[in-house]
DNA sequence: GCGAAACCGTGACAAATGTCACTGCTCTAC
DNA sequence: GTAGAGCAGTGACATTTGTCACGGTTTCGC
């Protein structure tokens, strides 16, 4: 809503400067998510503004970042969940050889996601329960310099305690979910049955949960593994 | 594509019979879903073809259902999973109180669902991986009276075997997704501890899983819970 | 009426799981 | 230098879980 009214007197200033200057510079747009429906959806909602233009699309975070390379846009639009490479580490791959700046979307916003985003210099995050009409908006703050996070993310992220599980906990946390089996854990992590049983043991206290699941499940859902 | 051109061809007769006519009789739409980023972005999207209108928009089934009742629209566009009442629940909803069709959209298309949504007399199923070119070709196909399955997920959904277990294995496996332990789902279902256990048991080895978890896993991957 | 299949339950058993206590080792901070 | 924290492991223990075998009931089709 401000970011609209503060465009607009920025346009009213430009027209008194000068009358060829109308059309501000757009802005140029790459946009990722791996549902085309989404994303060709996206595009038209974005294509409405005539100060965005869409010079990029990918379906995976890989070729987003290749797209980046070689378009050099102004935004990164990246769907948090994609295949392969998800929307952090293409922003971290973006970021470490483009100039640009990055918005992440996502569906499910867990308060551990914001803050490894937040680490990869990540300018907006946005979750898809977000009023269509303001993503234009959110775009031109992050373009011009600003950053933007969603309210209700940023405070149960800084709500949310910190991670009370130690590395090799969240190790075993991490596989538990995969794997079938404390032995299989062990195996893979080059570990004892025992040990692993009580990693596992201390997570669920430090979580209290009543399961290895219910821990891993938790866990995930802070974004800590 | 063979949709498109077949309107192109419908509109080429129009214009023989009425130069009045040249706009073909719009489409009145109505979309459910509950992310409004999605939701605006769709309405966005098919905004732009000028003989399809957004009469209505849903965050959820039961307001979908409500719309669908006042503004008595052509086509219910519905995702799947929504709060509340899914798009099926809203699908069955609609269908026995207006005279409409139904087009689900979803986002991961398991093969039982597709059955549950042609039981409900759905006239349409896409995935959201279907290019967003395509979308409005298909609601035109729908309101002509066709019906359009997504292939892959057809495909998919004949060569899946019958569900093999029984009401009651089904019921068990559908507690056992939240409860925790096996005296919670006998409390829950008021059976005894070990005929729970019994279910389960059968049900595994009739999905060869491992553990309960994966049974109600895999039951659900197939739409069957 | 009789077999088959689903339904509900019990009892017994081995294996897996979670808890606890205790022993070392290696850092780091005070 | 020593106290604390994290790391790795062992052994013992009670509980839970999954499996099996068995005895009933009801329902349905032939």
């Amino acid at each position: 809503m401000s970011a609209l009214s503060e465009v607009g007197a920025g346009t009213g200033a430009d027209t008194v400067a000068g009358i060829a200057q109308a059309e501000r510079r757009v802005i140029r747009l790459l946009i990722a998510d791996d549902e085309h429906l989404i994303r060709g959806a996206l595009e038209a909602l974005l294509g409405l503004e005539p100060d965005i233009e869409v010079v990029a699309s990918a379906d995976n975070g890989v070729t987003a970042a290749e797209l980046a390379l070689q378009t050099r846009p102004d935004i990164c639009l990246l769907d948090l969940e994609m295949p392969h490479a998800d929307g952090i580490e293409a922003a971290v791959r973006i970021l470490s050889t483009v100039s640009t700046r990055v918005i992440i979307v996502t569906r499910h916003a867990r308060p551990g996601v914001l803050r490894r985003a937040l680490e990869a210099r990540v300018s907006g995050f946005v979750p898809k329960s977000t009023p269509a009409g303001e993503l234009a908006a959110v775009i031109r703050d992050v373009a011009a310099g600003k950053r933007y996070i969603d309210h209700e993310i940023a405070a149960s992220a800084l709500s949310a305690e910190r991670c009370p599980l130690t590395d090799r906990e969240l190790d075993v946390l991490r596989v538990s979910r995969s794997a079938v089996g404390v032995q299989q854990i062990a195996e893979q992590l080059h570990l004892a049955a025992g040990t692993v049983r009580n990693y596992l043991s201390s997570a669920m206290t430090k979580l209290n949960a009543v399961s290895r699941h219910e821990a891993a499940e938790k866990a995930w859902q802070q974004g800590w593994i």
